[in-house]
DNA sequence: ACTGGACCTGCCCCG
DNA sequence: CTACGCAGGTCCAGT
């Protein structure tokens, strides 16, 4: 495959107030982009490929072309850098109004600067997060690669240099890579994905009982809707009607349809609430007091509502602030985590439970507390996370979780 | 309306 | 080093 043509660098002004890059790319909104270098991310657009680098003042931009290039590509690289990361809105603005909202925001979004939603393909939206149910980030990662260089046009090779953080750009380091030449693709088209083998081939790629979700959603995309559908659900369907479009897809419920409206339709309001979203809403603004046993259709839209009461139009920006600080990838910046110990307790009957806390200082933190309980004589589950730590950031005490009738008991440890 | 299961698979961490 | 639990949910059948 051939290397392609890559234009020369340019640049557009850009404060990591607006965008940062290395948040934005990796905490889940696209599992597409690369890194193909140290501080510099790679994705396959439609005719091309787009990389990318920042500065304190810029994001550098270029394109790599398909070699013969195409006469019509010519070079809107810059327009097209622009739309996808929203340039036009004012994100520091909007971090200034939620932090005088919310006092946890403001705590929480000093080390989370330039966390904004992009703007995406809503069919490449849609079928990303058709692959991201019970599913892992890693893994959805190496899907949407497959899916890509399986159904995908190619679009040329990119050189990745070395990426690893330990061995940074010192050319004598013993620890650097060699460069790779790393094949690109554009996203498969809808109809790509409405062929007969299509469901067969991505189980066989390992994409399980997913593999019929994208065929049949791509089919009925294709099929029973007007052309252009999904872009129009963008501007002439408002959040609601949207996400009630949406959730008629295979494999689409409430939370990818979420999803896909924010980060993809310009509904700056919807708040797609997943695990780490109903951690936070119990744990951090103490929705519903405990009261709620499961994610229910009503129990989810209080959810939103309450982010959307508290945070306004753009709720769903400024949730996305919030997960990224919940992910573990970034959970470093928050607290300097070397250790944490989880228990979990299961018992068939009642339960007592106590946690015992050192009430020594401020410097214990309860990270995330768990209780779930049904009444009767039916089982009775008990999760209790808590993490705490001193100030250098060793983990020093330990939980103390007292039951009866214990029928289960695993204790894990991690690594942050 | 709400609840409980099943669901593909690969990664991560536990014994 | 293998195995169980889990992972940014959704669908389906029963109350």
């Amino acid at each position: 495959m051939s290397k392609g043509h890559a234009t020369a660098w340019a640049q557009l002004p850009v404060s990591l107030n607006q965008l940062c890059l290395a948040t934005v790319l990796r905490c889940g909104q696209s599992f597409r982009w690369k890194a193909s270098g140290p501080d510099e991310w790679s994705c396959g657009f439609s005719d091309r490929i787009i990389s990318l680098r920042q500065s304190p003042t810029h994001l550098h931009y270029r394109a790599t072309f398909p070699s013969p290039p195409p006469k019509s590509a010519k070079d809107d690289t810059a327009e097209i850098v622009k739309d996808y990361f929203n340039l036009s809105i004012d994100l520091a603005a909007l971090y200034e109004k939620w932090s005088l909202a919310d006092p946890n925001f403001k705590k929480k979004a000093g080390e989370f600067k330039g966390v904004r939603m992009l703007r995406q393909d809503p069919w490449e939206c849609l079928i990303g997060f058709i692959c991201s149910s019970n599913n892992n980030i890693s893994r959805i990662g190496q899907m949407v690669d497959k899916l890509c260089a399986t159904y995908g046009t190619p679009l040329g090779t990119i050189t990745h240099t070395s990426t690893n953080p330990l061995s940074p750009s010192s050319p004598s380091s013993e620890n650097k890579t060699p460069p790779t030449e790393v094949a690109y693709y554009s996203f498969p088209t809808i109809e790509a994905l409405t062929t007969p083998d299509v469901e067969e081939t991505l189980k066989k790629l390992g994409f399980g009982y997913r593999a019929k979700y994208i065929y049949k959603t791509a089919c009925m995309v294709h099929k029973d809707r007007p052309k252009g559908f999904l872009n129009t659900l963008r501007d002439e369907k408002d959040y609601k009607e949207a996400h009630a479009e949406l959730i008629q897809f295979m494999g689409v419920g409430p939370k990818v349809a979420d999803c896909v409206c924010l980060m993809s339709l310009d509904k700056m309001g919807a708040v797609p609430v997943d695990t780490h979203v109903w951690q936070i809403a119990t744990r951090d603004y103490k929705f519903g007091k405990g009261k709620h046993r499961s994610l229910t259709p009503v129990v989810y839209e209080a959810v939103g509502d309450l982010f959307r009461e508290l945070w306004g139009d753009a709720a769903g920006w400024a949730h996305s602030v919030l997960f990224t600080a919940d992910l573990r990838t970034f959970s470093d910046r928050l607290e300097n985590t070397k250790t944490t110990t989880t228990t979990t307790v299961k018992s068939k009957t009642k339960v007592k439970v106590e946690v015992k806390e050192e009430e020594e200082d401020e410097k214990i933190k309860l990270e995330d507390v768990k209780v779930e309980e049904v009444e009767g004589e039916e089982v009775k589950t008990i999760e209790k996370r808590v993490r705490k730590r001193g100030a250098n950031g060793e983990v020093k005490a330990e939980v103390v979780v007292k039951t009866e009738e214990v029928t289960e008991r695993r204790t894990r440890r991690r690594r942050g």
